[in-house]
DNA sequence: GGTCGATTTGACAATGATTCCCATCCGCGT
DNA sequence: ACGCGGATGGGAATCATTGTCAAATCGACC
């Protein structure tokens, strides 16, 4: 059976700061967000449920190169991103190219199971200037 | 002017290693790995020759999903990975379309000082069974 | 081979993100 | 309104990695 998670203040309003997220944010900024808005949430609580979307595959998380989980409402559907390193805003892309080619050259060296991982960093013309 | 790093022991131990290593492995198996080679060598120092090594691009490193970092020695030149998840068995792989079609996407969207991370993730034919 | 200064080492502490623990709270079906 | 099991929170714990700094040791020069 499927559990079905409790709807509670603190879920409302992580969902809420997702909504209005433009770009990728980790939990520790997520939480001070949260506080800002007056809504605050215990730190434990935000990652919980961040990582409960992100199982639901209702968020999308990567690793930054510090090592921190980023976090944001994406588009469903398997793509990839395009992230700006100084302030965050991500555009979403797909490369049907590039899965076919994942996919075939692991099947090449008798690989099975395949999964991948692309993420294109830049900076963005605005923070560029 | 260049610096030149002393030749000494520790560091000759680390290198060893990663000549003999199939794949990727982490700070700390390569520090388990030097002691039970009777090579000891303090983790600290491990962890500097490694972060050494990758800086001078001698070897490649990459996170896993447990957000520990792996090294391994690589070829030269831009390439990726195609590792096992069971036994780490790694095939370094090229794809320049791949590589043209990021660098497109992140010009497009008005992207630059660009840069992609990707690799490939599977089960290889002898783990399969 | 011996001297000496600059690097490197290593044991230990410190950091920082994330997870664990657990007493308390509260959404929700009855 | 009641009661229960999931959810919360805040402080401790974990864990990879980095920082500290006195002691060890390269390696250049005599
Ligand atoms: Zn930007
Ligand atoms: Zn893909
Ligand atoms: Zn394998
Ligand atoms: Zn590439």
């Amino acid at each position: 059976m499927v559990v079905t998670p409790r709807n509670t203040r603190q879920r409302r309003a992580v969902a809420a700061i997702l909504e209005d997220l433009e770009g990728f944010a980790s939990a520790q900024e997520i939480h001070d967000l949260l506080r800002h808005r007056g809504e605050s949430v215990g730190l434990s609580t935000v990652y919980r449920n961040l990582q409960a979307l992100a199982d639901a595959a209702e968020v999308d998380a990567l690793r930054n190169d510090e090592g921190e989980t980023l976090y944001r409402q994406c588009s469903t559907g398997h793509h990839h991103h395009l992230v700006c390193r100084a302030c965050g805003r991500t555009v979403e892309v797909e490369g049907p190219t590039v899965e076919r080619w994942a996919d075939g050259v692991a099947a090449q060296h008798g690989y099975v199971d395949i999964a991948h991982t692309l993420e294109i960093f830049g900076t963005c013309g605005d923070c560029a200037r």
